[in-house]
DNA sequence: ATAAGGGTTCCAGTTACAGGAAGGTCAAGA
DNA sequence: TCTTGACCTTCCTGTAACTGGAACCCTTAT
């Protein structure tokens, strides 16, 4: 299978397929003519691969992530410590969005929005809480 | 002022504030020996950086803040319109990681996490959504 | 004179690709 | 057979907002 195809059937871009490859965590195998030929588990791969950035996963964890996947003998338990760890990421990182968004739209609440000069956000960011 | 009291002045790092200052968003003035050299008004503008920075605003909105901060006939409207758009990202973002966060914890429920291989997890990321 | 602790510039690395140039390959039609 | 167009390849650059480090200059104190 062509690269084309295997982007498309994986959800992937012709681009990012090109960088798994390079990169080594999507090794592809190669024709005669230097094209890269993908199987149909590879193209199982690389959708493994789509699905786990998609879900907030770097790359490197990935690597992990397709090893676990890879290794027949894995504890389930390693696999759901690195999903923790994930959770926990997404939690702080939602903390920290809700208290901006509570800063900001406290400071858009105060603000006129005519067309005046008086500026309540601009005061803030100024040192209003310092 | 010297870069190091102006970066400690307004919650910054060195390498920050002399970036700032290579991009052009706060330009500083020199002395005779080429050294840096920040005025109480530079380091106001740097802490302005700062927290308009630590509020989620890019660099480049940062720019249209300074502007709009220098400008004593801005119109409070437009930084409004910068703070909203904000918000709206912000909105967007929490979508996205609560979307996230569920499925990723139904999955860590879903999986024993022992010794065993059977992993829900991975079952999911080869394929169990497609 | 020298050593410590500033300062300077410039270059590489980070993340996960996207864009684009230059050029090789393949299948189909005139 | 030649050409055309759609593929494919590699390689280089750019992205955002810095960080780390090397090589080197300036200042102050001992």
């Amino acid at each position: 299978m062509n690269i084309q195809q295997a982007a498309t059937a994986s959800g992937l871009t012709v681009k990012t397929v090109r960088y798994y490859d390079d990169i080594g965590i999507m090794k592809a195998d190669r024709r005669a003519n230097g094209y890269r030929d993908y199987s149909a588990e590879s193209v199982h791969k690389l959708a493994f691969l789509q699905r786990a950035r998609s879900l907030g996963f770097s790359v490197d964890d990935c690597r992990q992530l397709m090893s676990l996947y890879d290794d027949k003998d894995r504890a389930s338990a390693d696999v759901k410590a690195l999903a923790q760890i994930r959770i926990d990421d997404i939690n702080r990182k939602l903390a920290e969005l809700n208290s901006l968004k509570l800063t900001l739209t406290s400071l858009v609440t105060a603000c006129k929005g005519d067309d005046r000069p008086d500026c309540p956000i601009l005061e803030d960011l100024a040192g209003g809480h310092q």
